[in-house]
DNA sequence: CTCCAGGTGATGG
DNA sequence: CCATCACATGGA
């Protein structure tokens, strides 16, 4: 089915801008998607035209609200330019980013795995979590994969069974994670409705889960971009570019958006020439 | 061998 | 409140 995107949308730089684990490139214009049990594949056309695996009614329903459409990045990189030098830079560089709207739980548990981990390492953490319990499997016409797995079937694993798929001390963290979405202590539906410091605090009663993890939930799963996580590689943005002081605050509402760009130009942006 | 990776919790001041 | 430190694991 063909899809138009007028609006910024580049797979790769999404890919590369860690907020998601399980994307990958097929050949050299197709990207695979996972959210929940559906799987998109993306075929680029030409500009702004996309050949989408799905049916008109799943791109409406899954898709789009995953990809964030009915927000303008390019509005949004407009009204944001010409606050501060280096968020510029990172803005300008990073034309084609999005926040995708992730699932919650996924977000949440793979963002506990996240910690003192590279991203090669947290997306090997995520596909051996789904291949261990996630079910059923998907199968479409180019693979089979799995799911990530769902609270539920998660509820009996052990502490060393999550220890040897290689989560280490991360292991109790993310099984309290299962104990309290399970017994409904943590509804991760209901908290959708709250502000953004109440939606924070709500998913720091999980252990493991601090500041930065909360941040990345809120911002990855509940679109809240007034949130911005601040991780290693941010940390050494302000210091070394923008003087020891932090941009954020000069966002507001899309700081979390401004956040990602500084994130994927500080990674990034010395690879131009490749 | 050492160092580091999208951090957090415990401890001590 | 802030500064340290331990914490598992794998790759460079």
């Amino acid at each position: 089915m063909l899809i138009e995107i007028p609006d910024d949308f580049d797979p790769k730089k999404i890919a590369q801008s860690g907020q998601c684990f399980r994307m990958r490139q097929f050949g050299k214009d197709t990207w695979r998607f996972v959210t929940k049990d559906h799987v998109l594949y993306l075929k680029n056309i030409e500009k702004n035209q996309f050949d989408a695996s799905c049916s008109r009614a799943e791109w409406e329903e899954t898709w789009q609200p995953y990809f964030d459409l009915d927000r303008c990045y390019r509005k949004i990189r407009s009204s944001e330019t010409g606050k501060h030098p280096f968020a510029d830079e990172a803005i300008s560089f990073g034309r084609g980013i999005r926040i995708l709207r992730q699932d919650p739980w996924e977000m949440l548990v793979t963002f506990i795995i996240s910690q003192r981990k590279n991203i090669p390492a947290i997306s090997k953490a995520v596909e051996d979590l789904s291949a261990a319990y996630g079910n059923p499997v998907i199968v479409t016409e180019r693979e089979t994969l799995h799911p990530f797995p769902a609270p539920a079937q998660m509820e009996h694993a052990s502490e060393e069974d999550l220890r040897d798929l290689g989560l280490g001390y991360r292991a109790p963290y993310v099984l309290d994670a299962v104990r309290r979405v399970c017994s409904g202590a943590l509804d991760l539906f209901s908290i959708s409705n709250l502000e953004d410091d109440k939606l924070l605090e709500s998913l720091q009663t999980v252990r493991g889960v601090g500041v930065k993890v909360a941040n990345c939930v809120s911002l990855f799963a509940y679109g809240r971009c007034a949130c911005a996580p601040v991780d290693v590689w941010i940390e050494r943005a302000i210091r070394e570019e923008c003087d020891e002081k932090s941009p954020f605050p000069l966002y507001g509402e899309n700081a979390g958006i401004i956040q990602q760009y500084i994130f994927f130009y500080m990674r990034n942006r010395d690879e131009e020439r490749a």
